[in-house]
DNA sequence: CATGAATGAGCTTTCATTCAT
DNA sequence: AATGAATGAAAGCTCATTCAT
């Protein structure tokens, strides 16, 4: 990488875990150029203004979301899995998404916390990532009608209600208030499944 | 009421309905005394700071949230039902719970926020809140498991997760995210109760 | 007294005792308001403006300083001892002086804290007082040298700047530079009125 | 002096003007940044808070007014004269404190105000200068006692009084009280020795 | 006689941003 | 490629002061 390139990315992840720490209101240049250890011109060499370098963070980390591998992984589990039961095909998809997740819990808390209070985001998010998560949740959800026989009022809303509300708490919430949590990826998703396909009683 | 109480009571309304719309950090005391319509001094005068002002609102909140009235609704609901099925106590509670929502939706909104990068509301709601929802989710549980057989991997962790999750995303994103949704209170926590005892298939 | 005289009185002594400590520019309102245990409205019905409180402090003590008493003692003791020996005259008037320096050591520190930086003040003072001040030290500057031989070098300036330097001296800095100082005025006059006779040596 | 050196020094100049003019609360960074022609934000760049820049007066005078070449120079004085008459070395070290104040006004007007109210500052002046002009004055008062016969209730302390007193009054009062005062450092110390030595009369 | 309620003007301080070097 | 030097604008907060009651 070259030295340039390396600086902008430095700046990124100081940037990424500072608002996650402390909100992007809350983030001063001051704060990140003295974490990224460069000064406050360099930052702004780069990134233009403090709104561009947040709009560089949360598009690319969308990006990330659904982009190459990512987006393909997707659609193969998906594709690959159409015959077996859909049970499956949600825990094979929770894992992989589970996995992109931890790694990317900064950059994820950055856009869930700005989504908050952030026309902008908002509108960005909902149109580039949650209609996409809308049509893969609803296309599950058609193969589990398929298969199986639903209570007459779940719909797609509140199967993407359960399972987002879960994924979205995990993300956000979960460091904040359980002590002790150590379930891998596949765990996890195992468990998140196997609820929303059951309920938790037999 | 006193002259006084009342600019007060405006102050901490005008206040919570901006931090709701654009965060703590980016709602400044100049904007809420122009829609407060009072001085900027008069703010200082009745809260000090505009940290204790925000204090106030995530106090007084979660004092609503489980204080007279409420905690006592929500005993009185497990203990009247004790004998009924689990399913119709979680529907009750949800019930319940959701008109209380529904009106202090903004105040919520702020606590949540906040919790997401403030280490003193983290540990206030942890510790005065969190842990009693935590008690009632468990109690419940157990009772679910008297009456049922539960899967074994299913834990009162698992059963929070589910639960919390959609009331999470339920006050946070769901107006964001979703466009017209049109569920009463009574119809959210029939849905919500039926996911976890059943989930989505029969 | 009656009880708005006693008021009145009250606030003054506290914002005397308040300036001394922080100076006048540091002391507000309603620190004073609450010392004096009323309200900040009650010390601006009594004294119009914080800068009139403050006028009031110092033309009191400075007509204290040569009024009713103390004019007539000091003249008093000049012209019963005309014919004694200078030195007994300057000791007495020290002694004189220095009990009422005792007295009212805040209000004096007061005043000569806003001297240095209070146009006003300045003027006032130099005026009121200092010329006072002179014109006793001249007239006694005057017998002395009737009665001793002087040095030619040594003027009414230079008497006043010994005797003034040692005073003024005492009520600003010895407190606070000085430890375990156990003089009584007699003792002061005393001494001060031997250094300027003799010097330190015979 | 590079660019910042420059616009740091002239800050700190304009500060000492302004506060030995109006005192320390008087002074508002506005107005030391419209006269030092800078924007406030600067001040702040290189001086943290107004407590640090005063700090910073505060420290740099004290510093100078024992350091290097002040220091050395007045244990030279003190060394040459050893054999000479006391009163040549106190008219000597007199001199050559009086070219300093005489340099260093305002630095010490502030100083002196600052330390009538600010407990910090008389702790600093007293620990750092105050016991090393102790330590002088008594050397210079045993030297004495070494070659006249002293007045047995003359001790130290009164010796610093009257010494103190007179340079004290001079740098704060004398400007403000005396009209047309034209006495050259060499004649001030002069006249001062000479009342110490001899008192006003022979 | 005294004050509760309110404020305009000003304070110190921080912020994102610019630009010459 | 990077920054030192500087700042206008706005932030939170305090102050002396007013006035109806």
């Amino acid at each position: 990488m070259k030295k340039s390139e390396k600086t902008k990315q430095k700046i990124l992840t100081v940037t990424i875990n500072l608002i996650a720490k402390r909100g992007y209101a809350s983030t001063s240049t001051r704060e990140i150029a003295e974490q990224a250890d460069v000064s406050e011109a360099t930052i702004f060499k780069y990134y233009k203004s403090k709104d561009k370098l947040l709009k560089t963070i949360v598009i690319q980390t969308m990006e990330k979301l659904f982009k190459s591998s990512s987006e393909k992984k997707l659609s193969e589990i998906i594709n690959k899995n159409k015959s077996k039961n859909p049970e499956i095909i949600l825990k094979t998809l929770l894992e992989e998404r589970f996995n992109f997740f931890d790694e990317h819990k900064n950059e994820l808390k950055v856009i869930f916390q700005e989504m908050l209070i952030n026309k902008k985001v908002q509108n960005y998010f909902k149109e580039e990532i949650w209609s996409k998560m809308v049509k893969i949740s609803d296309g599950l959800f058609k193969q589990i009608k398929n298969k199986c026989t639903l209570k007459e009022e779940i719909d797609g809303y509140m199967f993407r209600k359960t399972l987002f509300g879960m994924i979205f708490f995990t993300i956000l919430f979960e460091n904040i208030l359980e002590d002790n949590i150590n379930l891998d990826s596949n765990k996890q998703a195992t468990l998140i499944s196997n609820i929303i396909f059951d309920g938790i009683s037999f």
